[in-house]
DNA sequence: TTTAAGATAGTAACCACTTACTAACTTGTT
DNA sequence: AACAAGTTAGTAAGTGGTTACTATCTTAAA
């Protein structure tokens, strides 16, 4: 996992891997059929292994604007920030087309559009938010976590120092919240 | 350029290179040291042409919120849009560790995380936007960008159809401008 | 005795890169 | 103008090392 998320499937070498695991590459092509399938599997177990409750429901359910947006970024910045090798997965095997990548995309990624659209337009209805384009709003508050994360962790851009992920997820609710207010 | 694009250093053979160039490997080796150095050469290159105008000098002097960063927006998704391969070949230097990428990133996008957010520091010193932290906004406002067009170019998410690049920049000015007043 | 878990020692194809060569073009001298 | 001398642009055919993958052997437990 740490081999691929490291340097992509074309920079991982079987050899690698097997060193690296402590034990013969004959042994790895015995449990999996080739090396791709053996990267299907490590995405598989890493998709599977993220806990699922990003969705911070109840917030929604009482209209804790600020209660539900904070959880995702928070949630978001923080796991990026304990293991930075799942976004360095993904990214790989975005660029490298892995078919792999659009089904973790369709599963997780996008149902967090949907959850956040759906309570935009639903605060909209509620004349809570004004009227925006709820879809664009939801993509660019997630984007703001990845995108930090994304210069942070790939490309070394050290963002002001002392300026933790509480405070920078506080930026993002706020100025998102300050944007969608009536 | 495309093949580094489509597939990074270490999945771009020299051979297909050749092959693709219409010449001879040994031509390639005659006329660059080694493939890293063909690579910094193709990067030298996509640096050098991309034009430094996107910076609206003239707006910002004018204090022209809506023009600054509907101009940034808009040039920002419109090249990305006409040809991603810049953004790939970036994303890949950056998870393949390519100090050029680093240099790019110096020299083009940490220049503009700067103009912004001297512009945002200097709108809000005129009390036209409310004192929010400078640094994180202007990075987010140019990720907002960024990360659409990662979703749209690289994990082949459709946004809303029908929605152009224009009434893209215009959610990410109104939501940001939206947050920015006071 | 069977079977599973593992290793050794390969294999053909492929990798970045080199050698050794040719043909075409410049250039300076007569 | 003629032409040797040197340079440039190009290639075919390798080089040794690496790659994903395999055929076959060894060991230990049931």
């Amino acid at each position: 996992m740490d081999l691929f998320a490291r340097h992509g499937f074309a920079g991982t070498t079987t050899q690698k891997i097997a060193q690296r695991a402590g034990v013969s590459e004959a042994l790895l092509f015995r449990i999996f059929r080739n090396k791709r399938s053996l990267y299907s599997a490590i995405i598989d177990l890493k998709i599977s292994e993220t806990g699922e409750d990003l969705f911070p429901h109840e917030a929604a359910a009482r209209n804790d604007d600020q209660a539900v947006f904070n959880t995702i970024a928070t949630v978001m910045l923080a796991s990026m920030e304990r293991d930075p090798s799942f976004m360095r997965l993904m990214l790989y095997s975005g660029l490298e087309r892995h078919q792999l990548a659009e089904m973790v995309y369709e599963a997780r990624v996008v149902k967090l559009f949907s959850f956040l659209e759906g309570y935009i337009r639903k605060r909209i209805r509620q004349k809570a938010f004004r009227p925006v384009r709820a879809d664009v709003v939801a993509r660019t508050f997630v984007g703001m976590s990845v995108y930090h994360m994304l210069n942070s962790k790939i490309f070394g851009y050290q963002a002001s120092r002392h300026l933790d992920i509480e405070q920078v997820a506080e930026s993002f609710v706020d100025l998102t919240l300050q944007g969608l207010k009536r």
